[in-house]
DNA sequence: TTCAATAGTTCTGTTTTTGCGAATTAAAGA
DNA sequence: TCTTTAATTCGCAAAAACAGAACTATTGAA
């Protein structure tokens, strides 16, 4: 498990980063990350297998939206809301707040799939999660 | 040119509406659309070939985006701004307030590219512009 | 009415992404 | 060292993006 590559938060466009979040499972991850805090890639994995998690997690790193740091056996993901208020100011903060939360299942995990849309391209290289 | 689909406003999801943002042409074409007003296709053509930007009118529309009706031999384009408001309170506002608007070349038709990163899908089919 | 011009759309082929299962790597602990 | 857990990478099939070429619709002459 190499270190990651993180972009530089001014480096990010607001395209590439409304390209990450249009996607209903990343959606939820990000919703979560940003309710509970920094989340285990594993604590995400309902319902979506684990390469397609990665690869999200992934989008998500290279656009900016998360950070992850290695932490034993597991890698733990973070917001970089700070960061991002900075760069876009009150921008995540007005999606958080229109962010439906998914239908809540007590006690469950919760299938991270139920959105309609999104999907997307990307332009850099390195991996994640 | 026949008639075109347009979701009904409560149809679109949060992911679907991101996505069709997520990409530096769409979210200049979005910017233009909130500044200038309504406007044909043809009017942001620059830059992008006719059959690129006509798909990228056809995910913004899909997505709830924006509104075209037919006007003699064009197609006239809208934001639909109230509704988006209406269904995501704060959203498009904050999203405008941080389009860094694409630098203006004075009186002269302005390239469309330029964003970095930001492509996707969508699930849905009818065609558009 | 017929022709030409304009605005967009559709078709088609190429390239890029995506999503997922299977195999792999890494770290932690018996 | 062997096992378990966590996550990445590989490889393939399906989908989408892009862009050029061809097509359709509308307008405005001639």
């Amino acid at each position: 498990m190499r270190e990651l590559f993180h972009p530089k938060i001014e480096q990010i466009s607001l395209a590439s980063l409304l390209y990450a979040l249009g996607d209903p499972v990343r959606l939820e991850i990000v919703r979560r990350l940003a309710e509970q805090g920094e989340q285990p890639c594993s604590s995400l994995c309902c319902g979506v297998p684990k390469s397609t998690l990665s690869h999200h997690f992934k989008v998500l790193r290279e656009a900016g939206v998360v950070f992850s740091r290695k932490e034993g056996t597991q890698r733990l993901n973070s917001l970089r809301k700070a960061e991002l208020d900075g760069r876009f100011p009150g921008l995540m903060d007005g999606l958080l707040a229109v962010i439906d939360p998914a239908p809540p299942r007590i006690g469950a995990t919760i299938d991270l799939l139920g959105g309609q849309a999104g999907r997307g391209r990307e332009k850099r290289s390195p991996p994640h999660c």
